[in-house]
DNA sequence: TATAATTGTTAGGCAAGCCTAACAAAAGGA
DNA sequence: TCCTTTTGTTAGGCTTGCCTAACAATTATA
């Protein structure tokens, strides 16, 4: 599998389709429009980056389907997502939008070490807390 | 103070020139260039663009100074660096390299709330582990 | 000081992402 | 079904930020 780049743009895109795709079975460029507060048309841009990169399926008035590595891309970041909100959330005590908003920010620029580091951080912390 | 945003490309320059200021009382565009990995011209370009916005003072073939505004910023962000490589050094036992890298990417874009609180957090983590 | 090497600038180009406006297709309601 | 509304696409344009190549200014050295 060809794991091109993607930008922090795109992550943003392939997070919200996966997340819609999760929740309804099915996404459309209006949503994710509303979603991302772009115009309908900077969607179809990105659908067509997106499809060209072989993270969806995608052609002209037709559905959104994600692939399989699309799948595997948008879980990276959905759970660097959750991770981080985690710990700002508990360990820094921000508020749930302040953390998801850090979040959302950070899921596309942290190094995976580093990631890994904090998600084991955050859980022990957690624990600590809770016991 | 106009406090126009900075792109964290511009932001970054902007470190650069500081912390040469800092060091050595001048930079040269041909530092910059090398220490940021970019041509000459990429460096000429930002240059005019940071005048513009008043974050320094320069002319053609002239040197380059630092705005007062400029300064404000610069140590704004070489402060998030700072205590964000410390975070991922001190904290979560990151090498020095991956921490300044990963300081580098972050410090650009997380809030000032999730800033402050991390500060806190890690002055007393490192106080805690020394005691 | 004249010349060579270095540094800085300009011009022109390119890609990513975003926009608006006009148009096309699809969906929904009378 | 026809008409209206909504949704999606296209075209054209803009900014940011980067590049190379050619040229200009500066600095260093013979």
């Amino acid at each position: 599998m060809t794991t091109t780049a993607l930008s922090s743009g795109l992550e943003d895109y392939l997070e919200c389709i996966y997340n819609n795709l999760e929740s309804n079975g099915s996404v459309k460029a209006i949503e994710i429009s509303k979603e991302l507060n772009v115009s309908r048309a900077s969607v179809t841009d990105a659908l067509h980056r997106l499809a060209e990169k072989e993270y969806i399926n995608y052609q002209r008035y037709g559905s959104i389907d994600i692939t399989p590595k699309g799948v595997e891309k948008a879980k990276e970041v959905t759970g660097k997502h959750h991770v981080l909100t985690q710990f700002f959330e508990k360990v820094l005590n921000l508020s749930e939008a302040e953390a998801s908003e850090n979040a959302c920010r950070i899921e596309h620029v942290i190094t995976n070490e580093a990631f890994k580091r904090l998600k084991v951080f955050t859980s022990n912390y957690k624990k600590r807390k809770n016991d």
